[in-house]
DNA sequence: CAGGTCATGTAAAGCGTTACATGATTTT
DNA sequence: AAAATCATGTAACGCTTTACATGACCTG
């Protein structure tokens, strides 16, 4: 038995909180796990049939009006393999990948006008993401479960840690500067 | 003129630090910009290769013994399209993607014992990356340049505020538990 | 009736990891 | 003599994004 696809472990996830269309999956990521797990919809439909072929999920043609609708549910099969991911303790994957950084460590290259530019850059992608977390936050539906708010909490948190260090790398290049 | 790939960044850059092989590269990147951005032996040598048909780098055989050996070293264009990017302000990519965020959001499927043994499963991650990061920064070679103590220094309280993050995760969690 | 949202999918391209294969040199 | 390191590469596979294509329904 081959062990879940990362796509697979997500859409599972998505199913397990209630039936859903593939567009219901990914607008459900978009408003939650975007920040620390993205998908698209070239990886969600292809995977809903392989999940489908495997038994772990079901499918029904469920149209709205005269427009075509695939809901899926999870199988108990489903519901088992999601299970055993969520309690399985294998090394997790954890993955940053930050072009700031990298044009950072380069910087030599191109001296500190070029630096400032960049953390500053940063620092106002970081911000309009914290944005979009908080308005996020406001408008809550299901905070009564402490997955999903602890999860967003983090990329609160996060965020605001990264504006921090933005901040304090601006104030040095500033002082450098002189 | 095709934008530069995400490997490409890389490469010019490290060959700006000096000539280098592809083995070379690879251990750079392994001892510096891995934690926030890593490269395989299979994106570098057809990497170099693309680059050098592009004009960007060139390679010289430089046999060490019996060993073959190819050195590369940047060329006038290869360096004026590394500076290209590095002063460009297009939105820089940031990506963060966290098996253990994952788990967590998904974690009232399965409840607070399994909560808990991910949270430090994943401080155990980070506690293991600091001190990597940390041993690197006490064999410093080239500390004198700014770029790659910025990055470090990212690195390690980066690693920090994580670590912080799961412990009080922990403490919440145990409170629940109660 | 125009623009937005709901809804489904595919194809191509690009990106990245892993495993494999090879062999010389250096260190223990 | 064995193990580690230096050195180069490819092939297969898997993952992800992007762009495209289609059409119904809903809102202003």
């Amino acid at each position: 038995m081959a062990s879940l696809s990362p796509t697979a472990r997500v859409v599972l996830g998505m199913l397990a909180l209630g039936k859903q269309t593939g567009y219901d999956i990914k607008q459900m990521v978009d408003k939650s796990t975007r920040h620390f797990w993205a998908l698209s919809y070239g990886q969600i439909y292809p995977e809903l049939q392989r999940l489908e072929e495997q038994g772990l999920v079901v499918g029904r043609s469920e149209p709205s009006g005269g427009r075509a609708r695939q809901v899926y549910e999870l199988t108990d099969a489903g519901r088992d393999r999601l299970h055993e991911w969520l309690l399985s303790d294998e090394e997790p994957l954890f993955e940053l990948r930050c072009e700031t950084l990298l044009k950072l460590f380069f910087s030599d290259e191109v001296g500190d006008e070029g630096r400032a530019v960049q953390v500053r850059s940063f620092r106002k992608v970081i911000e309009r993401k914290l944005e979009q977390l908080r308005a996020l936050e406001a408008t809550s539906d299901s905070w009564e479960h402490l997955g999903p708010r602890l999860t967003l909490r983090f990329g609160i948190q996060h965020s605001e840690w990264l504006i921090e260090w933005c901040r304090e790398a601006e104030a040095l290049l500033q002082k450098e500067a002189q």
